[in-house]
DNA sequence: AAATCACGCAACCGCAGTGAT
DNA sequence: TATCACTGCGGTTGCGTGATT
């Protein structure tokens, strides 16, 4: 079984028995780790694929099945506002995973609201890459609102030019989300965000 | 019944950010 | 400060399966 190229990851669906030794991992151990975990429990698979299969399978927070209306919706709103940042619309939506909500976006939603699938501008873009990870930032500190190594104003310049691209996506479906409705959006300084009646206000817009 | 097609989803890949040393 | 390992993200690919011919 050890012959050449044994020390390769093995790739593709994950086998029940490859299930079970990363779950006994999880137990014992806890999330994190995963090149450990990957050589610890002998499995053959890369630490990236064994945080993925945690992550978006075997995770007991991770909810099966078909999306609800209500998830359908939340989605729909959300992606109008922040584009294709599914681990930030995901994490506003309990027990789905970014992958979930891309593919559902991708297989159901995209076609229903009629939109031409292809690279978004939002999420491709360098500027828009840093701005979410500012605003990942910004999610997980309440004492960190402001990065340090940006100024505000450099910060809102940042925001600015995303802005004017994303209104330039948006405005093609629904030209409704005006400057002033992001900025309400993004300089918020709340974990609680997504609950906030202003961001509800606008969603609602 | 067999072949082909279309769809949905799980998983992979490449890149960027972060923390440890 | 530089380097490395690790983690997380979004885009893409390819397999499995059900529907259709």
């Amino acid at each position: 079984m050890e012959g050449a190229g044994s020390r390769e990851y093995r790739k593709g669906l994950w086998t029940a028995e490859e299930d079970r030794i990363l779950m006994d991992y999880v137990k014992v151990h806890g999330k994190g780790k995963w090149n450990r975990a990957a050589k610890v429990t002998g499995l053959r698979r890369g630490g990236k694929s064994c945080r993925l299969r945690w992550m978006n399978y075997l995770s007991p927070s991770v909810k099966r099945g078909a999306f609800s209306e209500e998830e359908d919706d939340l989605i729909i709103r959300l992606h109008k506002l922040l584009g294709n940042r599914w681990s930030l619309i995901a994490g506003r939506i309990p027990g789905r995973t970014d992958n979930q909500v891309k593919n559902h976006w991708n297989t159901h939603l995209s076609i229903k609201l009629g939109v031409k699938k292809g690279k978004s501008k939002i999420s491709s873009s360098k500027s828009s890459k840093k701005m979410e990870a500012n605003f990942d930032t910004n999610l997980s500190s309440n004492d960190r609102l402001i990065p340090s190594n940006k100024t505000e104003t450099e910060l809102q310049n940042v925001i600015e030019d995303s802005h004017e691209k994303e209104i330039e996506i948006t405005s093609m479906h629904e030209p409704i989300l005006t400057s002033d409705c992001y900025e309400n959006f993004w300089l918020f300084n709340d974990d609680s965000y997504l609950y906030t009646p202003s961001l509800m206000e606008l969603l609602d817009e």
